[in-house]
RNA sequence: GCGGCAAUAGUCUAGCGGUAGGACACGGGCUUCCCAAGCCUGUAACCCGGGUUCGAGCCCCGGUUGCCGCACCA
């Protein structure tokens, strides 16, 4: 934990953020928009190794990551079901300005539930952002205006995961016909939220991992090959109702059908070993299962890893669903769609295990909880405690004094370091307290000093952010030091 | 979306209806043999648009963004 009271470390996290590069909000110059964040050099190297290390975790599942497009026309999402549990008409009271969805129990023609007033007509949800796919009107193929502008109607995908279920068919024949098989996704998703807050917490832009797996149901979910190298992992399960999570091994909390079947529990406790190895604290997850009417449309388990933040509270990072057959079942309902496989037990559709990451506030999450203020004397120190594989920065090269004798050499160090592939930066600027107390505010893991030792004898001193110890290296071993 | 509060250098802030000031950070220089020391020096700001006024950073209106509450979060 910091040091200092709530209230100020909450501002200073997300001030350094801004201040050193890492994140600020969209369009500032122009005035900004709500739930748009940009990431800047240092949070741009962030999620790369984050994302980096996501892709490394499930391609030793032996999933194959695709990439599919962001926009998708209308009929997607009708299949779907996104286009109706997405935009459903919307009502207004005129007199408390309540707005409500419009369905079978509220219509325009009663009173607002809150106050009695008057309702009127206020357009409609639109969670998902609308487009135009070409020049709109297409009466070549015949039929009204109207039903040549919605041909035309495309919409920014609000999950990534849909350019995979309909790409089934593609993706099964790649894998040889065979079940179960997992397809990765990391990209943007975009849902037009009415209110956008909390920093990265709640985007109108974002950034989502998704891995669909498609099992056997009967052959392969209460079966996975793999079980046995999690089934011991203790995971924080909390169930509706409780208030408290609870401890439970996998393997409890699935033969005793807490969590609904083997292949759920194994990507759960892969999610909660991911995040750990990320180095989110693990007294700071939990998983936390969803009631029946909070599940999304499509899912029937579904079991959120939230985080718990001093800021927001528990928040949602990781959404793991058994979405059924659901999609593929729901995209087989078009005409010429086929999601059938033909397995030994006959004709079959799918089911689907879904991992989600929500990587913007896992990157929140990291922000978060690496930021550490400590008193040195009477100097605050302000330090990111990033794992070393994350940091973005992993190693900062200084001459000890501003001395050219000294610069010339830690140059020379610092380049030899660069061409090895490392993230390294140079600093000669200011005393050699500061240029160590920089590198701490990005967390950069280890700083390298050259002084006129390393003149003689070709040692430099790394010294260790957390620690601040320091050791004498030799040159030609730095590069395995660091690593 | 609604209501309340707010908005000044990169960051944090001071400011009277009449010359925008400080601290830290940052750049340059000096000093310095390992943890934000010191000295000199430089760059840098009134969220946007209207209005009132001789004159608006300050008052009024609208917008934008942020914070808090309500609603929303498939």
């Amino acid at each position: 934990m910091g040091v200092g009271d709530k209230e100020g470390r909450r501002d200073e996290t997300a001030e350094l953020a801004r201040r050193r590069g890492f994140i600020w909000s969209a369009f500032e110059v122009y005035g900004g928009a709500a739930g748009f964040y940009d990431y800047g050099p240092l949070g741009t190297l962030l999620k790369r190794r984050i994302e980096e290390k996501w892709r490394d975790f499930y391609r030793r599942e032996g999933f194959y990551e695709i990439e599919t497009t962001t926009i998708a026309p209308r009929e997607i999402f009708e299949s779907s079901g996104h286009l109706e549990s997405f935009t459903d008409p919307a009502v207004r009271c005129k007199e408390c300005k309540s707005i409500f969805r419009v369905d079978e129990n509220l219509t325009v023609a009663v009173k607002c539930p809150e106050c009695g007033g008057g309702l009127e007509a206020s357009g409609e949800f639109h969670l998902m952002f609308q487009t135009r796919i070409g020049a709109g009107k297409d009466k070549g193929k015949g039929g009204s205006d109207e039903e040549a502008i919605k041909r035309s109607e495309g919409y920014l995908r609000p999950e990534t995961a849909q350019g995979i279920f309909i790409n089934f068919q593609r993706l099964l024949k790649f894998n040889r016909d065979k079940l179960p098989f997992g397809i990765l996704q990391i990209g943007k998703a975009y849902r037009n939220e009415i209110s956008p807050r909390q920093s990265l917490i709640r985007l109108r832009e974002f950034t989502l991992a998704e891995v669909e797996v498609f099992v056997d149901p009967a052959a392969d979910k209460n079966n996975h090959p793999r079980f046995e190298e999690v089934e011991d992992r203790m995971l924080s399960l909390v169930v509706p109702g409780a208030d408290e999570a609870e401890e439970k091994s996998v393997e409890d909390a699935v033969s005793s059908g807490i969590i609904a079947n083997e292949y759920l529990g194994y990507h759960i406790a892969r999610v909660d070993e991911f995040l750990e190895c990320i180095g989110l604290p693990r007294a700071r997850l939990q998983f936390r299962q969803h009631q029946q009417d909070e599940m999304a449309h499509y899912a029937i388990d579904c079991w959120d890893a939230e985080f718990l933040s001093e800021r927001y509270r528990w928040m949602e990072i990781v959404g793991i669903a058994d979405r059924g057959d659901y999609d593929l079942s729901a995209h087989a309902r078009s005409p010429n769609v086929n999601m059938h496989v033909h397995t030994e037990s006959g004709e079959i559709i799918p089911h689907v295990i879904e991992p989600s990451y929500g990587i913007d506030r896992i990157i929140y999450a990291l922000l978060e909880s690496a930021f550490y203020e400590e008193q040195i004397g009477k100097e605050k120190r302000r330090v990111l405690r990033f794992k070393r594989e994350i940091a973005p920065i992993q190693v900062a090269v200084f001459p000890l004094l501003n001395r050219d004798e000294l610069k010339s050499k830690a140059v020379a160090v610092f380049r030899m370091l660069r061409d090895a592939a490392i993230a390294v930066e140079y600093d000669n600027s200011g005393s050699i307290g500061k240029r160590y107390r920089r590198q701490d505010e990005i967390g950069t893991p280890h700083c390298v000093t050259i002084d006129y030792e390393t003149l003689e004898d070709n040692t430099v001193t790394v010294r260790e952010r957390d620690t601040m110890n320091q050791v004498r290296v030799a040159v030609p071993e730095l590069k395995d030091v660091l690593e």
